[in-house]
DNA sequence: TAGTGGTCTAGACCACCCG
DNA sequence: GGGTGGTCTAGACCACTAA
């Protein structure tokens, strides 16, 4: 009796807030421009600056925004698509007119995290190759690669003794590219950066990224897991049937 | 010179916290324990709350943490992979046997979002066929979806004249498989649950998703699109090459 | 050095769940 | 009704960037 209706919904600020600013950014502002900061944004609205910030997070998780410390908060450019799936240029030498090809950066020997050696099939704390790489675009860093491969599982990888570094990357992958492969999984999670990765991304620790794992088998054996980190803000993973599903948009 | 090192990383308490509490996870506490609530946690690590609740967000992230509003926060089991790129049973009926099979609630017609239009290539504001589909895997909700179907993008769907609900929603799903498929494109990436898809995800609204766009093609055209919505804390995405990637684990 | 976002505090009240 | 996590406040200081 009494009310007719709801005050069933009362919608927390920071989300009318996120709502507010997300239409604000449609209609008033152009990709890149500077937003206000966060205390006058925060006066603006009438509330405090932590409740803003929660707004803003969840803009900056959804790609809306970006953020950075000592320069300010601009309006993000929409995310890239970023091709995962696609069976050629796995490890592929990096070629100039790819935009998103990856880079060997560096490789040693160490012992994989536990839940690798469990996909690896090798016993935890053996030792195996590592190679490090990483994937730019659009002159951005998007994504932070570690590539595991047991030394028994390619055949001229243990003749390999360049000193840690990128050359020793390049010869690893080349060994690797010998091996005709048979098939891979994939899967993709949320996680959030650790402190190497967020360095190579260009981001904080802890950041949001999106974990792509991928096993790759030849001959019915686990050959490599590789364990690549893509930032979450700016990508949108692509997983196509055919090839250059994001050229097929234009 | 002087000081020997570092002290040029000053951690932030929040990471250092979230560091303590994953190992005491791994160590001390079973899966499903609930572990002592908020106030009391921060006053044993003598932190304010807010502090304390800055890590447990990022351990619940990714998903070694639980919270429920008036329950507590519990240890998490580890995700379930969840198939999402295997070409079968797209639009097939539940089947019993199907852990993670789709349930179809709802379907009317109505305006598709403009991302959602630029896909179909139909002009902004067109209506649409709408599909809501639920995915239930272990009894727990992990995925809710809208699928999208221009009207002339398939025969018999003009003749349906049921009433809104499940009944109309089996019915254009019907229709749909009889469609042959030439491909489709995937891609993934981190949102937030709208309100909507929250309460159907048993998660509060602005929780992280993982959200899958497909678009189904045949003939060369777009017949369909659909933007389902993964629940980011339990849910590993699995995309594979063969079939049932998910089994092969064990 | 001035201005930005990032971290942290110590409180308060609210919405929800369960016994 | 008592206990949980969720929201919100009004401050403070710190780390970083760029002029």
């Amino acid at each position: 009796m009494g009310t007719t209706q709801l005050e069933t919904v009362p919608e927390p600020k920071y989300w009318h807030l996120k709502t507010v600013l997300s239409e604000a950014l449609d209609s008033e502002f152009a990709i890149g421009e500077i937003l206000p900061n966060e205390r006058e944004l925060a006066a603006r609205f009438g509330v405090a600056r932590a409740t803003l910030r929660q707004a803003l997070e969840q803009l900056e998780l959804e790609g809306r925004l970006q953020r950075r410390r000592g320069v300010g908060t601009t309006v993000a450019p929409p995310r890239m698509g970023v091709a995962v799936g696609d069976r050629a240029h796995s490890w592929e030498d990096a070629d100039d007119a790819d935009d998103a090809a990856w880079q060997p950066v560096d490789s040693t020997e160490a012992e994989p995290p536990a839940a690798v050696a469990r996909l690896l099939d090798v016993p935890p704390g053996t030792l195996v190759h590592t190679v490090r790489r990483t994937r730019v675009s659009h002159g951005q860093p998007i994504a932070a690669e570690l590539l595991y491969v047991p030394s028994d599982s390619v055949a001229g990888l243990t003749a390999i003794d360049a000193p840690p570094g990128a050359a020793r990357a390049r010869a690893v992958l080349r060994e690797l590219r010998r091996v005709a492969l048979e098939g891979r999984e994939q899967s993709v999670e949320l996680g959030s950066a650790r402190a190497d990765d967020a360095k190579q991304l260009d981001r904080l620790p802890g950041a949001p990224v999106l974990v792509v794992t991928t096993r790759y088998t030849a001959a019915g054996h686990t050959v490599a897991v590789a364990v690549a980190t893509y930032r979450a803000d700016t990508c949108r993973l692509t997983f196509g049937d055919g090839p250059a599903v994001e050229l097929l948009a234009s």
